[in-house]
DNA sequence: ACTTAATGCAACTGAAAGGTTGCATTAAGT
DNA sequence: ACTTAATGCAACCTTTCAGTTGCATTAAGT
């Protein structure tokens, strides 16, 4: 899994919208989904596959309507992915005021 | 500060990878990053300014040349906000469970 | 069986994005 | 003063993307 793909998915307002009120709860399938927002069933679709593809969601098939459901895991390693920068971010920093005390 | 622009931001390989070695440390001009990338200073200041807009960076102008300079705060509530997503879901996934359970 | 609701697939359009080249400007170093 | 390095700004091109319309398919309900 890409996480610049998952930071694609997401930078985007309708499918950021979509995860948000996925993971808000209550069952979806596409139509529900798409019906929320302000643009046609199909256009939904494409933004759903957007999400497919960068994994953040699944499509589950039941008979006539798909079960969209939302994949926590790769949420967590995009939050993981900006972590670890911070990380580090942090020890440099530190090596930094270091480098600087060392030279008073 | 809008973190579906910050999200966009991140969701280009390119930039990515910007953030990635700004995070890593080092001073970096608007040269020094442009040069380790393999795409013109000209393509590289708009991917520049792209992360500037999503204020991931900031760029401060020191006599000829420009240091480009990580906020860390953006990167955080990009952060904070996948997270949130989570606690939702967490939420609703326990309020599934007792559900279930008291109808046993 | 018939109708209706949920979906898939494809073609098309306009706008935005990534990347380039070219030229002007300004600051440093010798 | 002159040269060089770092930058800004604008025009342009090509590709991608968001969104639409249209049509075909399949499953549920009556």
């Amino acid at each position: 899994m890409e996480v610049v793909e998952v930071f694609r998915a997401l930078g985007d307002p309708v499918r950021l919208e979509m995860v948000r009120r996925l993971a808000a709860g209550e069952p979806h399938t596409i139509s529900t989904v798409s019906s929320q927002l302000n643009i046609t069933r199909q256009g939904a679709r494409k933004h759903l596959q957007v999400l497919v593809d960068a994994k953040i969601i699944a499509l589950n098939p039941h008979g006539r309507d798909t079960e969209v459901r939302l994949l926590r895991d790769t949420l967590d390693q995009g939050k993981a992915f900006i972590a670890n920068l911070e990380l580090q971010w942090d020890k440099r920093l530190v090596a930094l005021r270091t480098f600087v005390e060392r030279r008073q």
